[in-house]
DNA sequence: CAAACATACTAAACAGTGTTTATAAAACAA
DNA sequence: TTGTTTTATAAACACTGTTTAGTATGTTTG
């Protein structure tokens, strides 16, 4: 009787169409906006139903956090083309820059915003994600230590905490306005600037 | 007749006790929790009567946002003795990371809420404070150009960004608690490697 | 001094939020 | 068909920022 897989089924179902619905709102209208309420109101059914297929908030804004990042990595991917490792770095850095400035609602839910840290510290598979795309860093540095870019006894991990601090202020500093104190319309061009030239600084250090 | 003065300074002395009321909620009980409400109990007066003083919330949270500058750069200040320009670089690191991890809300205020630059960014005052500690970056930077640790054609207002942009990143991911990704405990320890490499990259490097 | 005006304040309401509860309806099992 | 479980929701709860209408107090004027 496979009345129970069915249902299991549905019930998978529907938790797909609330995060469809979610990630809709959520991209579109962006976050503040987006409010159990207003997903309810695109699914055409009651808030309370939400409740019955996601615990609270926290947990359907997770599950967006880990398509953020699926969709990041996939980005991502496509320097693997690249066979230097050195010239693979400085384009996952140009990606990296592109995601996050094309993705800033997915970015922010990511690496910025705490509600999906709190509810969810005590998982396991929180921080899957994040090693993934940290551990890519890490074996391209590893790469460039091999090919004698970077010197023989370079940490690899210190190293990618480095890069990756730098990059994460670059691109924040960036979307949360804080590039408006310039005045004038330059932000892209000193991005694009400052990125060069930490690009030189690992290039002559590491 | 004085009584437009008195009534002035009266109003004034209302402003402040709102600030305090708001400071002290603010920095003990943290943002999700500060309300207009619990300020207007905090103070006794009625929650309406804060929008007789204060335009909305934003401009209460605006006006904290310039006392947390000013404690930053009263806290920075504490490297003026220092005569070598790259110790007094590294020490202001130092200091940076100090004053981030001692007033998270603040410095969450000041350089990743979105809430105080929407109202504001219409203002002509408001990029000041963030000027003014940017080009204390900046002065200390060129000083190091000066004494001959950095090239002399540097790009000082490049080198400021790219140096606060790695500061801003490494001290986030901290506050953010995406650093817990490593599940153990060595954050602190982490964060003093990354910078002491950091400080070796720009040595090396500018 | 008393009337007229201005200011300071607040209770109550509005429109929104996340979340819980009691209840009704539908689907399933016996 | 009856009994039980599942699914959905209306309504409420306790909040939020903000506005409005009305009162009470302080100041100025005739």
């Amino acid at each position: 009787m496979g009345v129970n897989e069915r249902k299991e089924r549905e019930r998978e179902e529907m938790r797909e169409l609330i995060l469809q619905a979610a990630r809709k709102v959520f991209l579109t209208r962006g976050y503040e906006k987006t409010s159990i309420r207003t997903i309810a109101d695109a699914i055409e059914y009651s808030p309370a139903t939400i409740y019955l297929y996601y615990k609270d908030k926290n947990e359907l804004l997770f599950s967006l956090h880990e398509e953020a990042f699926r969709k990041m990595m996939q980005e991502l991917s496509v320097v693997v083309n690249i066979t230097d490792p050195f010239a693979r770095l400085v384009e996952m850095g140009h990606q990296y820059i592109h995601y996050a400035l094309s993705n800033p609602e997915f970015y922010d839910l990511m690496f910025i915003m705490e509600a999906p840290m709190e509810t969810l510290a005590c998982r396991d598979e929180i921080w899957e994600d994040g090693m993934k795309s940290f551990g890519l860093l890490m074996r391209v540095i590893e790469e460039c230590v091999a090919a004698g870019y970077f010197k023989a006894n370079t940490d690899v991990e210190n190293t990618a905490l480095t890069i990756w601090s730098y990059m994460h202020g670059l691109v924040t500093i960036y979307l949360k306005k804080r590039m408006n104190m310039f005045e004038d319309g330059r932000e892209m061009e000193r991005i694009q600037q400052s990125f060069m030239l930490f690009i030189k600084m690992i290039k002559d250090s590491l």
